[in-house]
DNA sequence: TTGTAAGCGTTATCAA
DNA sequence: TTGATAACGCTTACAA
């Protein structure tokens, strides 16, 4: 079932030349005569000739290709990630093999995946890598970058969730508000923990009392907790515990709509009473006119990428680690209290 | 630069036998004894063996991939296609090779692409495939499913715009519309014509007037013409050339989207009004309460990821051809006139 | 049950 | 400037 079927080898026959030859032409080599290139390129014409790729890649020991591991790559937030990732990639002649991780135990996925040959390189868009998934990242012996997981050993391109999610209810303080409520995926989402710091964080540093009951998760466990199934069902528990909220931060962007949606139903004015920290550069919260942490993730994606094709031409490279900084994306005027 | 280095050689040489042998432990034969088995698994675990891939498929002549190419992987279109696809694929143990045929020229992307032994595959999902690349399609002589353009020859997956478009403004004049204006792609994106065609088909059916100042465009072309600030630009045009229009039918959910953020900063009241044509099964639109035409991208992309995988099995398959039907998704209650 | 050896379709190293 | 031929790392008859 394999693609074409015309070899070299007919290639060379019919244009009465050596194999090596025909490989010669194929890949521009300077040592053959023009007559001889004629004859040749003609005969990949007329027999409809394409290298085969795998053969190629075996006799030179690379692959062209580098390979991207995330949990999801139709989530808004790696999406944006990825576009980064293709632009690069693609400029330098590179394939893109795309694993995802989210269905499967990713130890076995990543394990499927890490096999020699397969590509030349990993960008691993995993957050939280604990040491048994490291220990394999390691065996590579490969050109290697992470994203959302910070390491020495690697180069790592990663943010400081905590921070962000302090700066976004930060905001909301600095508008007069006090009772502040947040939108959380299910606890045993990565991503759940630092979030709530910072939520915790902004109140404590505003001489603010922290109220559990203006902390409300999603029931909907699917996307890692992050659907606007989540969103919706969080928030109406939140104004049901505490009616008296006026600020909602949402711990991502899905959640924020979401949540628009059962804010409508309840004929709630919005987004006068909401920010939104979303991990992106979708237009999606500027649009909703959503204020936005926006952690850069189609930069991330371009860095990495980058860096990922620096470390194949250059393995011996020390490695790097870039920390991204939470911005506000839109500073929306919300309703003072 | 490849990954790891121990080849099955070392593996051989390190349990005390054939490679051969290593060989068939690695592909579950059953004809190894359970002590000879044992000794390999050994070695490899301790030597951290991983098979190479390309070695694997030129020496099987497959590839275990399936190769997607669109026009843009991130775009929501196309993103919630691909994850019918991935799923489906994944659960067959093939790998994604991604390709996007947006940046450059689709002929040469192609040809690059159009490499024996990379992929078993092509699911390729480019509307309005013209006849060019249809013979370099066809000279692959592989399996390929085609969506978004139908063809007698190639499996394909496709729809009718204009009805989809038709079936969206008729709703509007259900609701007792008459002055329904269309946000529309920039005029060369592929599909702008047949979807205006459906709009004017259905104010011919309600026999209503055609009036060309109720159909703007917008200016910026990125996308196709499908985003966000096309939308943002086409609706402001419309308001000033047609100020009565009661009803808008957008011809994209990215389209909706700018027009939502626009008529909000007009203080005008959204979305009742507006019924959006979206390929989508994401919950945007429903959760921003628009009403959708579904034309079921995931299912699209599910069932031809399907059907690739069948034609793989079984090359000689009659080619089949599927119409997929459009789907007023959400009816909201409009503002009768 | 295990080993030997011939492919798979290229590239690359020698000679010629 | 060309042509043989040995890798590349694996699978798979065919022998043993």
């Amino acid at each position: 079932m394999s693609i074409g079927k015309v070899t070299i080898y007919e290639v060379a026959q019919h244009a009465g030349v050596a194999i090596s030859t025909v490989s010669r032409v194929l890949n521009n080599s300077p040592e053959v005569s023009h007559a001889t290139r004629q004859k040749v390129v003609a005969s990949i014409e007329v027999l409809g000739f394409r290298p085969h790729r795998m053969a190629k890649m075996l006799a030179q020991q690379n692959s062209q290709t580098i390979s991207v591991a995330t949990p999801s790559f139709t989530a808004l937030f790696y999406n944006e990630m990825l576009k980064g990732v293709k632009d690069t990639i693609r400029e330098n002649g590179f394939d893109l093999l795309l694993t995802d991780l989210s269905s499967q135990n990713p130890h076995e996925t990543l394990t499927r995946f890490f096999q020699r040959g397969s590509v030349d390189a990993l960008l691993l868009a995993l957050p939280g890598l604990d040491e048994k998934l490291l220990y394999e990242v390691r065996l590579l012996n490969a050109p290697v970058v992470l994203i959302g997981t910070r390491s020495d050993e690697f180069d790592s391109f990663y943010w400081d969730d905590a921070a962000g999610a302090e700066m976004a209810v930060q905001h909301l303080v600095e508008q007069g508000h006090t009772r502040i409520g947040m939108l959380a995926p299910h606890e045993w989402s990565e991503d759940a923990a630092p979030r709530a710091d910072g939520y915790r964080r902004a109140l404590l540093n505003a001489g603010l009392p922290f109220d559990p009951l203006l902390i409300q998760e999603g029931i909907t466990i699917k996307h890692a907790g992050h659907s606007e199934e989540a969103g919706y069902e969080a928030i109406q528990a939140l104004i049901k515990n505490a009616p008296d909220v006026t600020a909602i931060f949402a711990a991502s962007d899905v959640l924020a709509i979401g949540a628009l949606a059962a804010l409508r139903e309840m004929g709630k004015q919005v987004p006068e009473d909401m920010a939104v920290m979303g991990y992106d550069d979708l237009k999606i919260s500027r649009f909703l006119g959503l204020s936005s942490i926006n952690q850069k993730m189609f930069q991330v994606g371009l860095e990495a990428a980058t860096q990922v094709i620096r470390r194949i031409n250059d393995p011996k490279l020390p490695s790097i680690q870039r920390k991204i900084e939470p911005e506000l994306q839109i500073r929306m005027t919300t309703r003072r209290k």
